[in-house]
DNA sequence: CTACTATTAGTACCTAGTCTTAATATCTCG
DNA sequence: CGAGATATTAAGACTAGGTACTAATAGTAG
């Protein structure tokens, strides 16, 4: 019944991997063998006692946690801007962004990068999207950098209406166009 | 120099919400007093040990990767759906969805419930959006709950070319439409 | 039979606590 | 000022879930 330490260190892995939370007994008592096997099998491959799974656990959803703050508030790393006139930012497109079926990425992404710098581009506290007249040009891949330029083409002085005209590329070539209408709140700044 | 226990204790909570991976040594350290004072201090808050703590925080991570993959797939969840023809779906506005400063929904959030709508209704394995025309007809808040519902109004029979109507309602208002003109790879399954 | 690997056992020690009892310190009110 | 209440500190026993190290035993291959 019992079976070889090889067959058995190769479970020790998947089991703590798809569950840290387990403990060493609790693993003997699983693989029906003493507490010291498990902690020399783990000194073997090298997984650390629970309490550091555990913690890096904790950390690293504290790293996400940091790191999901800023792409809720602009989608993409703006790399460069010159309010009311131009921005620039990169999106790579990673596997979440894509459809699991064929890794193409999933238009509003890319909608979102555009969109939001379009937002980021205007000189104004509020600024929101009245309306967008898009086209995706070609599909984009897991793994591609999506660089998306934006150019503000027109603000009615009296309305404060503003277009800002989107264009992404990957390696110069243009996946995405857009042409978005923004409303701003207040004054124009200048 | 020694703040009051009232103080202590406010200034504790906030320490250790901020940082749960902080022990009592060092909270000890930190306001200048003895460990026991502060494990008194956490008794009467009810704020359990370093090692709770981080397991919380690695819990609540285990969690929140289970429920944030169904989100990835679709925007707002789908109530009905008639392939090929039309599509309902909802999405409640919460705080990841709006602006930190005036609680309006960001515009992007509304277009990937709409495209990803467009996208679901589609009866094919790969449906693509090529081109859309949208509109922001009123601004969403924190709290709202929008109701988007998609129409096929058109198939090309030779390219597959699918127009889709999306309108997106919040009490029956409308607050957003697209138009949405999505690209199928294969052929029309009936 | 010996050499080697694998397994088990036992001990001392560690961290970051809990729980309990008890001794001080400090504050407050009459 | 002093008594009582509240706050703080200390000390001791115990816990989980380990590490690190030494040593004994079991099983197997040459």
């Amino acid at each position: 019944m019992r079976m070889n330490k090889k067959e058995r260190q190769k479970l020790l892995t998947e089991t703590i991997q798809d569950n840290p939370f387990i403990t060493d007994e609790d693993l003997a008592e699983k693989f029906g063998v003493s507490v010291q096997t498990i902690r020399l099998d783990r000194l073997e491959l090298s997984i650390p006692e629970l309490r550091e799974r555990i913690k890096n656990v904790a950390e690293k959803r504290f790293e996400d946690e940091v790191r999901s703050l800023p792409i809720e508030e602009v989608i993409g790393e703006i790399i460069d801007i010159e309010l009311d006139h131009t921005a620039i930012s990169i999106l790579d497109v990673k596997k979440e962004h894509v459809f699991v079926r064929n890794q193409i990425a999933r238009g509003h992404h890319l909608f979102a990068q555009a969109n939001s710098l379009a937002v980021a581009v205007i000189n104004d506290e509020l600024a929101l999207t009245a309306k967008a007249n898009i086209q995706f040009t070609r599909s984009v891949k897991e793994g591609e950098r999506v660089i998306a330029k934006a150019k503000v083409a027109k603000i009615d002085q009296n309305s404060g209406r503003t277009t800002v005209e989107v264009h992404s590329f990957v390696n110069s070539e243009v996946v995405f166009k857009g042409d978005f209408e923004m409303y701003r709140s207040g004054k124009i700044i200048d």
